[in-house]
DNA sequence: CCTCATTTAGTAGTTGGTACTAAAATCAGT
DNA sequence: ACTGATTTTAGTACCAACTACTAAATGAGG
């Protein structure tokens, strides 16, 4: 039961109550070995509301969450990018993203990575996909780090040519040449 | 205020507390113009938790959704299958699969589920995704019910090349021949 | 009027807290 | 080693929203 200093025990306090807002009082007080009125104490400068109102939260939060687990973390977050020219984003990969069994990434979300940099890059009210060609060169593992770089070859005539590589610690895993269909009437029928 | 008998007053209370979970007895009992008591008694007999418990299964389901939106509903769900052969799954398009604006779903979607497809029908501890050329021939809308057919060319030399055909109502919307390589350690470093 | 069902009242006990006071333990600096 | 501040515990009173129980009041029908 090893000792933490209040500012560390606050620290991995909100980390806990984050990741299992379930938790009661009398539970971390256990798990930090101090009193009950020490993790009541925490809770109040860290400005933690009780169980039940955190369950309330979570309850009422609705659909907006789902909606941005699914999205986002799906597609990676965008570090940089020049409209219609290039765009970098990253992709941590997490427990999700793997087979249990190697701990090697899927290879979809790679390629959705790259996807969702793809029609991030052009600035148009309507990006879609029209084909791919992707290679995956080596593996992705968890908690890997996956730099995407998308660099828009050409764009004419309705169509976009992009190049996408991505790469860990330098070394390339996932490249992909994409087509691109855009428009600038967003909410065409197709 | 109406008044109701205990059957009415019962139904009604089953309905008011479905859609809206977060009743407690007091409100409950000012809006059917009962006391507490009686309140209480109605939920005892109808098997209706406590305000807690009603919101804490709130919590709970939505953390799952969360859960197997993010993990398994990317993949679709597959109907049939023979192995090293062929194999069918549908998919079927939500709301966190498809651009706002216009209702198309992000082709990373479709990809997700032909490549699942793919990992699926080889019947190896491990099979990754080499290579693949996909054509996004359609566009999927939301609530679209998406077939994926995956139909393996030849396997030899831990090399496997396979077809995958998606369809909507008959009409195909995506194409992609997809190049895995596969082996029978599972764990392998690579 | 009697009787059975229904409703209401009231008490004790529970969980998971807040808000507060005060004592004890720990630590930090001189 | 001593002092003063910080941190941790302990303890009390109180709250919401209950459960579980007992008991009384009210209805409604034969």
């Amino acid at each position: 039961m090893a000792k933490y200093k209040k500012s560390e025990r606050q620290e991995i306090l909100l980390e806990r109550i984050n990741d299992d807002p379930f938790l009661t009082d009398e539970k971390l007080a256990e798990i930090f070995g101090v009193s009950i009125q020490t993790i009541r104490l925490d809770r109040l400068e860290l400005a933690i509301p009780e169980l039940r109102a955190r369950i309330k939260n979570v309850a009422t939060e609705e659909v907006d969450k789902i909606k941005s687990l699914s999205l986002q973390e799906v597609t990676g977050e965008i570090i940089d990018i020049e409209l219609n020219s290039q765009a970098l984003s990253l992709f941590i990969i997490e427990e999700g993203h793997v087979f249990e069994r190697n701990q090697i990434a899927r290879g979809h979300f790679l390629f959705a990575q790259a996807n969702s940099l793809c029609v991030a890059v052009i600035n148009e009210p309507l990006a879609l996909t029209k084909s791919a060609d992707i290679e995956f060169k080596r593996q992705a593992k968890l908690h890997d780090k996956v730099i995407s770089k998308a660099v828009v070859n050409n764009m004419d005539n309705n169509n976009a040519s992009i190049t996408v590589e991505s790469k860990v610690e330098g070394r390339l895993i996932f490249k992909g040449q994409f087509e691109m269909y855009y428009s600038n009437e967003g909410d065409n029928n197709g």
